[in-house]
DNA sequence: CTCTCCGGAGAACGATCGTTCTCTCCCTGT
DNA sequence: ACAGGGAGAGAACGATCGTTCTCCGGAGAG
């Protein structure tokens, strides 16, 4: 038998890619059984219910998406190259060839009407991110008014990306970043 | 009994009002018929399976979208004023109290796995979009990577005021889509 | 070695859903 | 008035799913 914290792991992380590949509610609880290798009897001792299992594989896509871009700012000189980072880190995403859109939002659109914790914790990761780009914007000596906008370039680049199924859309969000970011600054 | 022609119409409307308002997987067909007031047996005389009645609402969806953006460019005066108008019909979208997002976007989230007339709909809707905006752009003598740069604000724009529950996405991806053109003009 | 207990495999259960079928009624043509 | 056909209401069917329960083997304590 396996220990219980890599029990978890290995549940959360065959849900989530079983999840992120065919949505929430295509995939049976059996099947993210067989994929980790984890009886269901031990699944539901680690995880109440199936919404609970949502929110932990969220939970894991909000690390891996914060040290993503932590990662990507961190050989950057300065705030105005750590708001353009943002958009290199969605280009690498972008390319890979499980790519199909934000698990946040798909999963928003898809359980946000009758599963009220899954639609906070997407909106916590939302607003955190928007408070991320707010504080590189306040030490880029931006006005305030830039960081949303930043924040919807990389919003719509992501949905753009999975939709027309074309990485391009990060380079032509992080264009228009840059432009905004000049433009903000000059003013 | 009433005409095929309004039988078809009010199924339509009423699958669309249940699934924009609660998701596609978790409205049955007995609730369609429920709120149509038209019997399964002609629903599936109408329409083959649930996936066509969703191709149907999204074809439904796409001539409203189509017909507020026309109608929001209408008293424009010049091509730059007509691609500031998406913004304005999104804002007078975002505000009404049943909005919850782009129904593409969050039925591309929640079937595009399964079901790829759906997705091909979608893709579809968001391809005519952006022809339409790299339209306007060739209009205002912009050069043509302007266009994808304005169709990701939109799409961004969406996302956010669904997530977040705020309105005011949509004068920020406006200030920001000025902010582009001009820097686009001036270039 | 034996007893006990824990965990895995998978059957079982109740609910729901997409789709079809049956039964009945009403409208129409003659 | 009467036969026939189409449509509505809703039961029926087969499949699937989330969740729980049963049964059995195997490991560890005495």
């Amino acid at each position: 038998m396996i220990d219980a914290t890599e029990a978890r792991e290995r549940v959360v992380e065959a849900a989530d890619r079983l999840f992120y590949a065919r949505g929430v509610q295509a995939v049976g609880m059996d099947a993210v059984r067989a994929e980790a290798g984890v009886s269901l009897k031990r699944i539901y001792a680690l995880f109440p219910s199936k919404d609970d299992l949502v929110v932990a594989v969220l939970h894991g896509r909000r690390a891996q998406w914060n040290a993503g871009i932590a990662a990507s700012a961190a050989d950057a000189a300065s705030a105005r190259d750590r708001i353009l980072a943002i958009f290199d880190f969605l280009d690498a995403w972008f390319r890979r060839p499980d790519f199909h859109g934000c698990a946040f939002i798909n999963v928003f659109g898809e359980l946000s009407g009758g599963a009220p914790g899954v639609a906070r914790v997407v909106r916590e990761q939302k607003e955190a991110f928007g408070e991320y780009v707010a504080q590189l914007v306040r030490d880029a000596g931006a006005p305030d008014s830039l960081a949303p906008q930043i924040a919807i370039l990389a919003e719509g680049a992501q949905t753009t990306a999975a939709i027309g199924d074309d990485p391009e859309a990060a380079a032509q969000a992080r264009a228009a970043a840059a432009t905004l970011i000049d433009a903000a600054l000059a003013a």
